[in-house]
DNA sequence: CCCCGGCGTTGATCCAGGTCAAGGCTGCAG
DNA sequence: CTGCAGCCTTGACCTGGATCAACGCCGGGG
């Protein structure tokens, strides 16, 4: 409901973000030192579920921010593996490439997820993580978490919890790429980018995609001709309104339905 | 070239196998006390560059194996998540499935490999892992792994690299699906398979698959027709030799060609 | 203002792989 | 041995989505 009035592009940080003056946002780095004891994602972060005792503890494991504006890369495929980056604000995709030039949208993250999981394996990064808006993180130097998580059993647990969590989700995307059909796999994008919008504080009906139709059709296996057909057909259908990337959705039922009744 | 006489199903422990005499294979649960230190998986498993005196601190950590048969599950969607398996002999396939009946193969693990990582994120198992032949594993308390990764930093950081190497080979499963051709996709499995099994000591040339065509589809988002014509395909043009499950690779080459030149 | 470039839509056509159907091979139970 | 069940192969046909192509929309720069 609150969102009825969004412009084609508003700030994705309106009902919930971070505390910190807009003024922080201008430098490549930040030395700004604020904990998360303080950040109004630590909800949806790497501190869930952590008690206002326990969050004193993480002060220091986030040492500065990192701005990155729209289209620069976060980080590239074979860069050295650091540091892990919680969002802060903004959104990003992340990609992989194969030898050739093909590439795969792997994912999309926004404020309070997690960047970098990929790059513990071998101290090197296997993906590019690209921002779709003008971003910022917060950089999290792995040697601390480990430290930290050695003598914190919470965070320790946490952490694992996150990678765990990434394991899981990106089964789901390969059930999503290796069984289901167009209209499925669009309607299956939809309902999780509107739950976790929802989770952030944003309406569950009305949504601004951050990315094109080609970037889409690469995290669902498509083609960008298939993804607008198919918004155009979920249009005519009376399930979504689409303007561009303005999204409403009119009746979630009828996505729910293609996605779990979705028997070949 | 040593498999040249195999038969249609030849126990796969040949080179490398674990330290124990056959008849400890009998019972589901075994309450045998045999350390890492002294398994010959120690090169491939949770233990990977850990030294000897290292490998000393990992004793009670595995307190038990369990031997699974052919065709049962070690662990099912929904379980209580308490522990995670290494596979010790044999081999599995781990699935996850939608609301309504399909199912996708998500992984194939064989010696070495961890199972139930996909348990940690909400204490429960989130796929069903599937013995497909007779195999035994080496049950892991998560909540022992834990403990001792707290106060010993290699086995912190072993963990750690095994969850992130999970995502990465997700990741590169997602490519697969999502960007390759059925040629391209049955080349990049074999070969995985082919290197994985060579790492293990098996020729890198002549293999058994342990799985059905279907099941090899359900992994590639294939069916199983597609699966065979490809098997044929390869064939005719001199790449494998196929004797129902008996492969036999005649050009490694022409397999890598597929997957890295495989440009649409 | 116009022009241009990136993104999105839509139509026409094509084809890789799915679907349906008919057998074949192999191993096991009786 | 025979019969059966599970798995695999192969053929014929169909279709969902890819491909190719044309055009529309919109925002930014001159």
């Amino acid at each position: 409901m609150r969102f009825m009035l969004t412009t084609l592009r508003p700030p994705m940080s309106m009902p919930i973000h971070p505390d910190v003056p807009a003024s922080s946002c201008t430098g490549a780095l930040e030395p700004l030192k604020v904990a998360c004891a303080s950040c109004n994602l630590r909800e949806l972060c790497l501190p869930v579920g952590l008690s206002a005792n326990d969050l004193q503890r993480l002060d220091g494991l986030v040492e500065k921010r990192r701005s990155v504006p729209r289209g620069d890369h976060l980080f590239r495929n074979g860069d050295r593996f650091e540091a892990l980056y919680a969002v802060r604000t903004g959104f990003f995709k992340t990609c992989v490439g194969s030898e050739d030039g093909r590439d795969q949208v792997t994912g999309f993250q926004m404020a309070g997820e997690l960047l970098g999981l990929d790059g513990i394996s071998s101290d090197q990064h296997h993906c590019d993580a690209v921002a779709l808006e003008d971003s910022s993180v917060c950089v999290i130097q792995y040697r601390d978490l480990e430290e930290l998580s050695r003598e914190f059993t919470v965070l320790q647990h946490q952490f694992h919890k996150i990678m765990s969590r990434e394991i899981v989700r990106d089964h789901g995307v390969m059930l999503l790429l290796g069984n289901m059909r167009a209209e499925e796999r669009l309607a299956a994008f939809l309902l999780n980018l509107t739950q976790r919008l929802q989770a952030r504080g944003f309406s569950s009906s009305s949504l601004v995609l951050r990315m094109t139709r080609e970037e889409i059709g690469s995290y669902l296996g498509l083609k960008l001709e298939t993804v607008s057909r198919t918004f155009s057909k979920f249009q005519e259908d009376g399930v979504l309104d689409v303007k561009q990337r303005q999204i409403t959705v009119l009746d979630p039922q009828a996505l729910q339905r293609l996605v779990s009744n979705a028997a070949g």
